[in-house]
DNA sequence: CGACATATTGAGATCCATCAACCAATGTGG
DNA sequence: CCACATTGGTTGATGGATCTCAATATGTCG
């Protein structure tokens, strides 16, 4: 079953009692969309946090008019405007498939509900968060310390079927570059 | 008493049962470090979560032998090795007082078991890492989006102050800087 | 095939790091 | 109270990385 990757997912944080797994299990609804889709749009609250089941989409600002690519996601992520969903105020990005995706999604309220009736998940909850500011506070190091092409490099090592699936110039701009760069980058070999 | 600001700023976030507030009340600790105190020393795992009650100081990274001060904090502020005291590796930052401080400390096992037995204390970890999130997030897009100048004078509209308390070269650090050029573009006004 | 997205390459401009000299304020020990 | 070191800040010259604009492939899909 579709959910099973997102209960794996969560077991790596911790694992839930039969009946609080169960409780969620009850609020999570498996979507399917189709390639460019918006997920989310700039300037809605997003009242959904999504877990991507099945393929890769992009989060992008639009700065001067010109879409910039900020992350991508693939399978077993969670994915949503973190800032509208914690904040509850218009989403600063938007957010549209790269593929045909299977998502699981779960609304602000339920997941709220679930905080409130249930300590283990909430404790999942921040657990959740917590990994999740170290990706970022880790990527933010990254961009101020390591030269684009070791940044480069080190994501071909992490992901390296990256470019099979993510278009170079989205690569770039998540890179912080533009695309001309990563391609000369990429040409002196 | 000291503590009051530490408990009207997590306020800000929920409110605790009077049970709970005595509970962590009881696992805070004051204590007083003058100047050029290291909190904490890269390459040691951080057992403990700091809140900045009176001072201010700054954390930073060895790039190369040199140190480069990511951020820093002022009064009211949790301050940690978020990456060591959450994953309990050794911190890959220091942290120093840039002048005398009065910190309260908690130890990470007491705020464990804190979380374990009161659900709303966990409740409130979880908000709290949440907006921490939010901060990261939007200092990194305003990194990747803002001229140098731009996050220059943003953040002498935040913290206008900042300057008589924090060298020159610190603040540049933390902009993605060096001193000359946030020298030069003061200058040019 | 034609249309549109994707990638490469070139030339000039720009921002900023680096290296180095210099200056002002402060502090310290003899 | 002076000589000197230390810290914090400014200024100048140079080079490197990368952005921008533009032209030109290369794909891919209806």
């Amino acid at each position: 079953m579709a959910l099973d990757t997102f209960f794996s997912t969560i077991r790596a944080f911790d694992t839930l009692s039969e009946e609080a797994e169960l409780a969620l299990r009850d609020k999570l609804i498996i979507e399917e969309y189709p390639k460019n889709h918006i997920l989310i749009k700039e300037g809605k609250v997003c009242h959904h946090l999504y877990f991507l089941v099945k393929g890769c989409l992009r989060g992008y600002y639009l700065n001067d008019g010109k879409e910039i690519t900020n992350w991508f996601a693939f399978e077993n992520a969670f994915v949503t405007s973190f800032y509208s969903f914690f904040s509850k105020k218009p989403a600063n990005e938007s957010i549209s498939l790269l593929e045909d995706c299977v998502i699981a999604t779960l609304r602000h309220e339920d997941l709220q509900n679930l905080y409130r009736q249930f300590h283990e998940i909430e404790h999942l909850g921040r657990l959740i968060t917590e990994n999740y500011y170290l990706i970022l506070e880790e990527r933010f190091f990254s961009r101020q310390f390591k030269t684009s092409k070791e940044l480069y490099d080190h994501l071909l090592t992490v992901s390296p079927h990256i470019l099979q699936r993510v278009p170079l110039g989205y690569v770039a701009a998540y890179l912080g570059i533009t695309q001309e760069t990563l391609s000369r980058i990429r040409g002196k070999l």
